[in-house]
DNA sequence: GCCGTTTTCGGCCCGACTGTTTTCAGTCG
């Protein structure tokens, strides 16, 4: 068994932090070259681990020392050089690094001058305040390595927040810092920007002329329990001692410069950089600028910036350092799609659904107000224990919906349902039942532990009935808490191309589902088509469009094959639907062919 | 360690904050 280029990033991760310890710095050549080897396995498509060298060599990022390393790993399970620096290290050191404020150079201090190796014989050293007698160190050193000990987990990989809760977290921020504290203009950066399924901190900009009083205003923010650093421009706290928000405050008029800085990711703004120096200018947080002038060429907006390095402006979601600037050189990278693109949310459920809340009236105010051409109500089907429908359940829906169609004529109301699939891959009901839906969205609820090839025969098995029309939530997974379903996601692509089975694309952001690098690996397949559904349980849900969108662009999918971006009536055309006109004399949309 | 329309050596993005330094090193993002 090859080991997932997860494992390989691991590995590597580990590589750099030993060479760190060697080099004596975070910042030597050598590891940056590594964390570029990284961003470029995240970017490609296929297993690295069972490439050779040379097909390794090809990839943009990757040389010759590691490609073999990577070789290596994929053969022995372990690289010769962390092994030998093992020796050197004793992997202890390298919780101590994780430690917020304690670098190479003082892990190595405090190895040299104390013995000290591990986590406990820090805080032993501590105790005896002998870490203060280190060179570069102080009694306030050791106080802050006291505290930072406490806050130990903060950043690392196992305490990153699922992206649902960062995000709550980030707009409560922002409410209550712009509640008290005039300021121009507030928004999030970072990996909260770019999408990403799990958050380490909390990235959030301001615009303002005052930023004493702004930084002063967010440590004291309710919530806040440990303030890590603040200066005149910039603030680190942790809230709810959980996650740790960063704040710096700049002038409106380098808000685009300082945008685009703290959205990143740190890939992308080296990219950018480089390619500014190319043209005789310098990026900075504050600017794009001339070097031989000093004059100013770009601040305001990140527009400005990227179309004075002659490019046209990147969507966030995709500024990872893989590739995303030579595809916009070449005017390669897809149109992004937006919300204003989307005429129909197809996966909503009511409150006659288990855990709906919202009514069938409601759902569909929503949807008016949101402007949205058509919907698809998929309350859950019958299998689905506590929260499914029986078969008069939906026949009484049913004939609210027609009541619901004569109402709003210019809505197209889909009668639909979500699916359960069973570890076989059947559907609950039986065909004839079946046929009195417009639409059918298919999901996976249970069985999640079967293997590989169980999971890709159960969905291809569900695609290939003629009720169903889409895969809802393909891989079933909730960031941070279930790992989603593991199938052969290019066989289920083919799949979807020969049926003609849209996969949806999930907005909710305990979902995500399906995942960007899956998205990056379907576009590549012709013929796959999505859809972008808000998987609402309430009214309020509708307004997570925004995410799955988000999410659509994160993994460049092109709008032309979203489904749910047609108008209505080329939409029900390829569902098969006809006679939309008659919607309003209460007719069925279910073709009877 | 990587890379190359100024190629196989000599470069490699940029700045804030902290604590210790009395001009800067370390860490972080």
């Amino acid at each position: 068994m090859r080991p997932t280029n997860a494992s390989v990033i691991a590995a590597i991760r580990q590589l750099i932090a030993y060479t760190q310890l060697e080099d004596g710095t975070s910042q030597s050549f050598r590891t940056r070259a590594y964390e570029k080897a990284i961003d470029a396995i995240a970017a490609t498509h296929s297993n690295v681990a069972e490439m050779s060298v040379s097909e390794l060599r090809e990839i943009d990022g990757i040389g010759d020392a590691t490609a073999r390393k990577i070789v290596e790993f994929a053969s022995n399970g372990s690289i010769g050089k962390v092994e030998r620096l093992k020796t050197k290290f004793p992997p202890t050191m390298l919780e101590l690094m994780k430690i917020p404020g304690l670098g190479p150079k003082t892990v190595l201090r405090l190895q040299e001058h104390l013995g000290v190796t591990d986590v406990a014989g820090l805080e032993d050293a501590l105790d005896k305040q002998l870490v203060r007698t280190l060179p570069g160190l102080g009694v306030k050193s050791e106080e802050k390595i006291a505290r930072s000990i406490q806050l130990l987990g903060i950043h690392s990989d196992e305490t990153r927040t699922p992206i649902h809760d960062a995000m709550g977290i980030a707009a409560r921020v922002m409410a209550e810092l712009s509640a008290s504290v005039d300021i121009d203009r507030i928004e999030y950066a970072g990996s909260l920007r770019r999408l990403s399924e799990t958050i380490g901190d909390i990235d959030i900009l301001v615009a303002s002329d005052d930023a004493a009083s702004v930084t002063e205003r967010f440590i004291g923010l309710p919530g806040v329990t440990a303030t890590l650093g603040s200066g005149d421009t910039k603030a680190s706290v942790v809230i709810d001692d959980r996650i740790q928000v960063d704040l710096r405050v700049v002038r409106e008029e380098n808000f685009g410069a300082a945008w685009l800085y703290f959205t990143g990711s740190k890939g992308h703004n080296i990219e950018l950089r480089q390619r500014s120096l190319e043209r005789d200018t310098t990026l900075n947080e504050y600017s794009l600028s001339s070097v031989p002038t000093g004059e100013v060429i770009a601040a305001r907006t990140e527009s400005e910036i990227y179309s004075a390095l002659g490019l046209a402006w990147i969507t966030p979601e995709v500024r990872e350092g893989a590739g995303e600037i030579a595809a916009a050189d070449a005017g390669a990278l897809p149109r992004p799609v937006s919300v204003e693109d989307i005429k129909g949310d197809l996966h909503l459920h009511t409150d006659r659904s288990g855990d709906g809340r919202s009514t069938l009236e409601a759902m569909l105010d929503a949807a008016s107000a949101r402007g949205l051409e058509y919907v698809a109500i998929t309350d859950h089907a019958e299998n689905l224990t506590m929260n499914g429908l029986s078969r008069a359940e939906m026949l009484e829906q049913h004939a609210e919906i027609e009541e619901q169609r004569v109402r709003r004529p210019e809505m197209a109301i889909l009668a639909g349902v979500e699916l359960n699939i069973d570890a076989e891959g059947s559907i609950d009901y039986d065909p004839e039942f079946l046929e009195l839906f417009d639409i059918g969205v298919a999901s996976v609820h249970s069985y999640f532990d079967l293997d590989t090839t169980a999971q890709t025969a159960r969905i291809i098995a569900a695609m290939e009935n003629p009720a169903v029309t889409i895969i809802g939530h393909p891989t079933g997974r909730k960031i941070g808490s279930r790992p989603g379903i593991m199938f052969d996601l290019d066989a289920v692509l083919e799949a979807a191309v020969e049926t003609g089975t849209a996969l949806e694309i999930n907005s909710s952001l305990q979902r995500l589902d399906l995942s960007a690098p899956f998205l990056r690996r379907a576009v590549e397949v012709p013929g796959v088509r999505f859809v972008i559904s808000t998987d609402s349980h309430h009214a309020s849900g509708l307004s997570n469009m925004k995410w799955g969108v988000s999410l659509a662009r994160k993994g460049w999918v092109r709008p032309s094959s979203v489904l749910n971006s047609l108008p209505k009536n080329e939409f029900l055309a390829v569902l098969g639907i006809h006679g939309t006109d008659s919607a309003a004399e209460g007719v069925q949309y279910r073709d009877d062919h």
